[in-house]
DNA sequence: TGCATGGGCGCC
DNA sequence: AAAGGGCGCCCATGCA
């Protein structure tokens, strides 16, 4: 006995998002072959949720090539609505969410392209919402969302965004489906060579151990390394005052317990989060099966659900592998935030600044005397609102020479100091500050304003990082469209980090796989800043291991 | 025993 | 005068 086919249940739309069910367009049970030949026509699939319906369709064979995600499209649009106090939108959502039909919203625009929605037959619950409800609810979720969509301000670049963060839905089911190429033997070589081998039963791997009792002997005495307090005060036993057990504070400090210490920390890090427990946790079959979790940040950065997909360490990076024959494309778009900044502020001079291919060298001759780490301390104190040190110095020739990007972040910073909302290029809205927030800063004094000043530098850096974030997701959209087309056969996409591609592809196609790794960041460029003269070049290399990338 | 919080550090 | 943004995850710790 086979076990039965699976079956999705499609509903077409008419081209104002409306089911016509009634004039002649019935709902129709597909299998997976008759989806995916269906897609071949791209019609753009509504979908309530990719991460809930599509891991289901691509275990079948299916891949989706384009679609309208009902979710990541209501966050978006959400963070637009209402300054303060609850969006109007919220309970429209609310009655989604309960099955209770919406509103009907009298203001619909048509939409650009006849859409069909789809999702799961209801599989079997408490209640399992009847299939026409289901599509009553989705065609009225998107008439809505078309609706509201079509009355921005500025609708075109906000469509873009809700295409690229449907597309990144997409995107995220599959590459958290197909997983980095991790070489778990090689991992595990390279933790032995650094820890010890692996303990038997329990207890420190023998190079940590023997850190540990070296620091426990300088400071004459037991002591827990692991434990702040328990430094702090072994520490202090020894005459030494630490206001944190920091590695960059202990470094300030002449004592022989600081060396061993220092040594045990970042070992012991490499021990505890990327160790033999996490290999034989997040590490199948070869691959590395982190979840990822697309605009899971609120200025539209991914996130990762376990694993630490994010943070995978320099020191481990040898461990990914292309299998053999095929290599490991990686692609990041070097310096991508100054960029960002001088193209969102069509600063004139950053953005001759930034056609160089080190942008910070070229900085560094305008004004910083040549002087590269200056140029590359100053730019980024500025974006994330550093005032002191050298950095806060260092500002002022900023000011003076990229008087337009300074003034932008400026801006950015007093909205939010005032509780306001910024946005990114492409129309992603920062969060309102909490209720919390106002009462504390509404006060006059030492802590309101700090208070201010931190949401300042919240608002300040999420108009460069979240216009950084726009473009890469649709640079990722775009490289996806060019593999769903077939440009490079056998190419896939494997791993996705802010600012860089990772894929795996067959030796042959590695050279195709660059190249198209340039030309889509090129159209991104053109798509999410079209009057900008800022570059946000792509260096793809094509290696055999990730360590080797960089 | 489980949960929430803070210190600390990896990545961008 | 002003003391750098975003995450996820580990451990230790204090509490119920």
């Amino acid at each position: 006995m086979g076990r039965a086919q699976p079956r999705w249940l499609v509903q077409p739309l008419g081209a104002d998002g409306t089911p016509y069910r009634a004039d002649g367009g019935s709902p129709t049970v597909m299998t997976a072959a008759q989806l995916a030949a269906a897609d071949a026509g791209r019609p753009r699939w509504v979908l309530d949720g990719a991460d809930r319906h599509y891991p289901a369709l691509l275990r079948a064979g299916v891949r989706l090539t384009r679609c309208h995600d009902i979710v990541m499209t209501e966050r978006l649009l959400q963070g637009r609505v209402g300054e303060f106090g609850v969006p109007v939108a919220a309970a429209a959502v609310v009655a989604r969410a309960t099955g209770a039909p919406v509103p009907a919203d009298p203001g619909a625009q048509p939409a650009a392209d006849a859409v069909p929605a789809l999702f799961d037959t209801p599989a079997a619950g408490p209640q399992p919402e009847r299939p026409d409800a289901v599509l009553d609810r989705l065609g009225a979720a998107l008439r809505d969302q078309l609706g509201r969509l079509s009355r921005q301000p500025q609708p075109a670049p906000l469509r873009l965004l809700v295409a690229a963060d449907s597309t990144s839905a997409l995107a995220a089911v599959e590459l958290s489906a197909a997983g980095m190429p991790w070489d778990a033997d090689e991992h595990d070589r390279l933790l032995s060579a650094l820890l010890g081998p692996r303990p038997r039963h329990g207890g420190r791997p023998a190079k940590l151990q023997a850190l540990a009792d070296q620091v426990a002997a300088a400071l004459g005495g037991r002591v827990n390394p692991d434990s702040p307090t328990d430094l702090r005060q072994a520490f202090y036993r020894n005459g030494i005052e630490l206001t944190s057990t920091r590695s960059w504070v202990l470094k300030s400090i002449e004592h022989p317990a600081i060396a061993p210490l220092l040594a045990y920390k970042e070992l012991a890090r490499l021990y505890t989060a990327n160790g033999w427990n996490w290999l034989s946790t997040w590490v199948v079959e070869g691959r590395l099966h982190t979840e990822f979790v697309p605009a899971g940040v609120v200025s539209g950065r991914w996130a990762t659900r376990g694993g630490g997909g994010l943070q995978l360490p320099r020191a481990l990076r040898a461990a990914g592998r292309a299998r053999s024959g095929w290599t490991l494309v990686v692609a990041d778009a070097a310096q991508l935030e100054p960029r960002v900044l001088a193209a969102v502020s069509a600063d004139p001079a950053l953005q001759q600044i930034c056609r160089q291919d080190d942008l910070y060298v070229a900085l560094a001759a305008d004004g910083f005397g040549g002087d590269r780490a200056a140029a590359k301390l100053a730019m980024l104190g500025a974006m994330y609102g550093q005032t002191s040190g050298e950095a806060g110095r260092l500002l002022a020739t900023l000011r003076a020479r990229y008087p337009a990007s300074m003034a932008l972040l400026q801006r950015a910073a007093d909205t939010g100091e005032a509780g306001g909302v910024v946005h990114s290029v492409l129309g992603r809205a920062s969060p309102p500050p909490s209720e919390a927030w106002r009462t504390v800063t509404a006060a006059d004094t030492p802590r309101a304003r700090e208070q201010a000043r931190s949401w300042g530098r919240f608002t300040r850096n999420f108009v460069v990082q979240a216009s950084a974030a726009d473009w890469a997701a649709v640079w990722l959209s775009l490289l996806r469209a060019e593999l769903l087309a077939g440009a490079a056969p056998g190419a896939e996409l494997v791993f996705f980090q802010h600012d860089e591609l990772i894929l795996h592809c067959p030796s042959e196609q590695a050279q195709t796989v660059c190249e198209l790794a340039r030309s889509t960041a090129d159209a991104a460029r053109a798509l999410v800043f079209p009057r900008s003269t800022a570059a946000t070049p792509v260096r793809p290399v094509a290696v055999g291991c990730y360590a080797d990338a960089k």
